[in-house]
DNA sequence: CTTATTGCAAAGTGTTTGCATCTTA
DNA sequence: TAAGATGCAAACACTTTGCAATAAG
């Protein structure tokens, strides 16, 4: 919603950018960029891996980390952690910028957007005189709606 | 600054959490928490390991990691975790709330205070139907102040 | 044909666990 | 003296590294 872009859009993209630091364009790279595409939440490397195994994709480890570190590099996608030590990520194109709850009992995450965020990281850019880049904004807790009580019940999904 | 405690109220707030939980007093758990009210900065268990067994105080990482798991559960640290795959702490007492700056080429932490985070918090709680126990803000940037570029030069330290 | 990249396995790092030994209550 | 806590080492989980084989340009 918004400016979400095509898998051929995101793939010239990342294109471009391995020609413009030199990088070759290999065929795991961008089985792992179409792995990440349809993707439609957080993902870690080693969900990843094995989702890439089971589609019978010829891929190692070794090489979605190296990969991730483009796509990272790339801005194509976003690194978190979630007061866990287990990296997750997200793609960032096709999505405005947003932050997270994440609930303590089912470990699900929700996204949110508040404006007033890039407030405050203005102003205290300004005051520090930090050239600050990005920001993450983690808020935990326990969710109780029902359409969220749901989502708790299959814990621990992702 | 503002409500400072004492090693003897913090000990006491410990004891009385220990009691409550049916925990056992031990030497090394208060050796732990004397050593946590001693950081006046960010730590992680392997500092903390070390720093003690160099005052030869007799005391096992495991043991530092089951006191730390009491000490976050009776509040009176707190988790972090900037971007790396390591679990930093702060103690809670003795020190408003507040959130973190961090430099992505010294590694460097700086605190900053701004009420609106707060403002946030309530509001996406309530939207979200969300009963929100605590948050996590980070700026990640560069610091350019020479206040600042002090810090940097002694790349890596905390 | 040169050199970046892959993929495996080994090593690294932070954390957790199992269990025999101690110690608190 | 019984249940809980300690401390060591082994196990774990995620990530990084070394290196021979491969493939992009």
């Amino acid at each position: 919603m918004g400016n979400q872009k095509t898998i051929n859009e995101v793939s010239r993209i990342f294109n471009s950018y391995l020609k413009s630091r030199g990088h070759r364009k290999t065929p795991e790279r961008y089985s792992v960029l179409q792995e990440v595409f349809n993707q439609s939440s957080h993902f870690n490397v080693e969900s990843l891996y094995l989702k890439m195994k089971n589609e019978n994709l010829s891929i190692s480890r070794a090489t979605i980390y190296n990969t991730i570190e483009l796509l990272l590099d790339s801005n194509l996608i976003k690194r978190h952690q979630f007061g866990k030590n287990i990296a997750q990520y997200e793609k960032s194109f096709e999505q405005k910028q947003h932050d997270h709850l994440i609930c303590l009992d089912c470990d699900k995450v929700f996204e949110f957007c508040d404006p007033r965020i890039h407030q405050i990281q203005t102003s205290t850019g300004k005051l520090f005189n930090f050239n600050i880049s990005h920001h993450a904004l983690n808020f935990y807790g326990r969710c109780q709606e029902l359409i969220n009580k749901e989502y708790c019940e299959n814990k621990g999904e992702g």
